[in-house]
DNA sequence: CATTGATACATAGAAAGACTATGTATAATG
DNA sequence: CATTATACATAGTCTTTCTATGTATCAATG
């Protein structure tokens, strides 16, 4: 990434990943990746930090799972993860309605 | 604000209300706030350090009117900004679309 | 069998940018 | 006369992302 643009929406990104099923970090980067067409490539030093972080707020669970000689860190949303990540989304709905408004690309923007 | 969203994009922004005239600090905020359908209240202390910036990048020109007794000092983009705020627009594009990709919202999603 | 690339986690330190708080000054309003 | 709105500015804090580095295993390649 090059975008300064990211920051605010890393962890939204992590926790939408992870509301799909329990998932770990090397996984939920390809599948950002992925899921952005190929424009999203989250760095380790991002990723870890913010997983920590997510951790410590009890908005993930962790566990360890030994897969053929890999040691896996999986994470699963708790409902604070689950709540925070709809109040996320919504904020995320608001402020690009909110850009858009100002660069004139409304589609349909509402008065906040 | 709140939102850390708002990172990367103030200067767009900015060059966005700048691109239809010339404008000063405490004109572009009440612009982008209503602009934002009021979501957007920009801060001198983001405000004030980027148009610094921007002038020095020469993206923008300034130059000081008196009027009625206040002093306000407008700001005109220049080529090299207009440029930029076209690339800009671009990014925030392509940013939105990778996001909206990974919260599943994607309205006709290209891949990058 | 050694090297490389992919898989997998982690942290220290740098860089960037938006914020709060503060300061100055004039005009309008009550 | 005090407060609010107008108008600019900067110092310092905070947060977040990044680069760089380190460890370790497994698969593929020569």
């Amino acid at each position: 990434m090059d975008h300064k643009l990211l920051t605010g929406t890393v962890e939204m990104l992590m926790l939408e990943v992870i509301s799909h099923g329990p998932s770990y970090g090397y996984e939920i980067v390809q599948t950002v990746l992925s899921r952005s067409g190929g424009r999203f490539e989250l760095k380790e030093g991002s990723l870890y930090p913010a997983l920590h972080r997510l951790e410590r707020q009890k908005l993930l669970e962790a566990y360890w799972v030994e897969f053929d000689g890999r040691r896996r860190k999986y994470y699963r949303l708790t409902a604070a993860g689950r709540d925070l990540l709809q109040a996320r989304r919504g904020d995320w709905q608001t402020f690009a309605a909110g850009v858009n408004g100002v660069l004139g690309l409304e589609r349909g923007m509402q008065p906040a």
